[in-house]
DNA sequence: CTGAAAGCGCTTACAG
DNA sequence: CTGAAAGCGCTTACAG
């Protein structure tokens, strides 16, 4: 095995060009027309930077010039569908643009997220984008005093910071409508009401009952938290409730979807008849042989707003649209008659 | 809204707590006992920071001392349900161990995974654990002498770098032994074949079907790249070649699986009475119409072991078991007679 | 057109 | 038990 050879610094390639290394910095930072360095000068450099595979350190570079070149993302849950693809465009944005993302997973516990959006801090990322699980404002007005951050999906009331967010109520009260048109009867299974894509998708929900004429009853809305167990749970309390499956059932996000088919799976009925509904997609649900339908959210739109909206904090513009919201489309499946 | 207030250096911190930066140092750093600080000026110091809520610069920390406290993680695509779990894993390790995980999506690009690493080495990762796309060794065995490398799932022969993987060959043999017992011709649908686990998991098909004593017919076996179009691709072809659906598949992969899902679906074929099996595993399968039989890779290990390696690394010691193989499990579901 | 020098915020021998 | 000082590898006014 070769020795790990020690990488270059700017000095020693400097000194090895002949230049200074202020000198040799302008040209490998492309400065070196606004300075107007001898093309000689800028070939010398170069070369002799191409030959040792010079690498600079962007440690020291982000400790200097007070940009580190990274963004952070805080997402709730990396194996959740929406948020992974969420993630990986975002990241196409940033590598394109020459930034590294830095993600992270807070598994949906507020302590965990602040202690993630804490350490990026401290290594100084330029920005930040969150779906946070906080339901209190303060920690990320506090935060967006030391670097610019963007909610993205779920957002802190009161706290004021730019948001870009799906158009979840409009989305579900088409689905809910259209769902109450065929069953008499719907149950809503929830996640965390305290977040604010809970509270706009029961908003939702509530309009499409509205608007189908049909009567909400208490007992068929249920919270819990997002996970897919909880799904199951509240579907299992519903059964409980009303001595049967009810005739249609609303899911608030895909991974609750899932505990629900879960539960179906395992007592023998997937094939109830049973109306389904669901925020959030998964490819797979084609397959289902239950009838789903299902909102798709524009991850990319998500992604993509979320980076220009937080582009323009970094560079100091102006944000004249601090809420950004887009529309989420519904995926029509049913093949129940 | 409140000034930017600037944060704290340690230098500041130090005079407002009347010492020198040295000892505020020794002191924010666990290492009073060490250089027997008094009790005192622990408190002083430790009041201070508080106070002021300092946060020590992770930059500077890491320039300094050549360490960043922080891991790199390559995997070819965050969206791909094994991969996104892995990192999950990863990242608790990671941050039950002081460490920060910065995962990386390569989209299953050489070149893009070459500018991620060389990304992530500039940012002086203390570690890297790669799912490599590189079919060639040569580029990792430079980065490792720069810093630790773990493979995990992909590796590079003739890197002769540790890697952790799971035992692909001998689930498929299994799997495939079984479904080859139920029906006489059996295609098998792979990823790029030049990938390690592309390797084993056509050398367990291959077994398998020995073992069951079915003849190999090289036209049913087909390979393309892991993404799920290919998988709708590959299936397309079978039917061209013979004329029908093959009586059974076997997808290298669980991505590969969606994709000849969506063939079937679109083809009104779902009831086909076809018999698949799939590497890598998801939950909605349990609810699918079709038979489907899948091996779910032990994410969890690979996680653990790859830290662990990792670890040692980065420690310095000495790693004397330089490849771990991990079982996998087959999920049984088949609902066909 | 180019360079000497200060400084980003830490850590760490070294000295006392 | 504590501090002065050097240095990590860059960038960037400033000066010429």
């Amino acid at each position: 095995m070769s020795a790990p050879r020690k990488r270059l610094t700017i000095v020693e390639l400097a000194r090895l060009a002949g230049v200074s290394s202020t000198t040799a910095s302008f040209v490998l930072n492309g400065r070196a027309d606004q300075h107007r360095i001898s093309q000689e000068t800028r070939e010398k450099v170069l070369r002799v930077a191409k030959e040792h595979q010079f690498r600079p350190s962007h440690l020291a570079r982000a400790l200097r010039s007070n940009r580190s070149g990274t963004l952070g993302l805080i997402i709730p849950d990396l194996t959740n569908s929406g948020f992974s693809a969420t993630a990986r465009e975002l990241e196409k944005l940033c590598r394109a643009n020459g930034y590294q993302l830095l993600i992270a997973s807070s598994d949906d516990d507020p302590e965990q997220e602040k202690a993630m959006v804490t350490s990026l801090v401290e290594r100084k990322v330029d920005g930040l984008v969150t779906a946070s699980g906080m339901t209190d404002g303060s920690f990320y007005r506090d935060i967006a005093s030391q670097c610019p951050v963007v909610q993205m999906d779920r957002y802190t009331t009161g706290s004021a910071l730019p948001h870009v967010v799906t158009n979840g109520e409009q989305a579900t009260a088409s689905l809910v409508e259209a769902m109450a048109a065929q069953c008499s009867e719907l149950a809503y299974i929830g996640g965390l009401l305290k977040l604010s894509p809970s509270h706009h998708r029961l908003a939702g929900f509530r309009e499409g009952l509205r608007r189908a004429g049909v009567q909400e009853q208490e007992q068929l809305i249920c919270h819990r938290d997002f996970q897919p167990e909880s799904g199951y749970v509240l579907m299992a309390q519903l059964k409980e409730k009303l001595g049967r499956l009810p005739e249609g059932v609303f899911c608030a996000s895909f991974s609750l979807l899932q505990g629900v088919l879960r539960y179906l799976k395992e007592h023998d009925a997937l094939d109830a008849d049973i109306r389904l509904g669901s925020f959030d997609d998964h490819e797979l649900l084609d397959c289902m042989p239950v009838a789903v339908d299902s909102i798709i959210q524009d991850c990319q739109g998500l992604a993509a707003h979320s980076f220009e909206l937080l582009s323009r904090l970094i560079d100091g513009k102006d944000v004249e649209e601090r809420q950004v919201i887009l529309p989420a489309h519904i995926h029509w499946r049913s093949t129940l008659g």
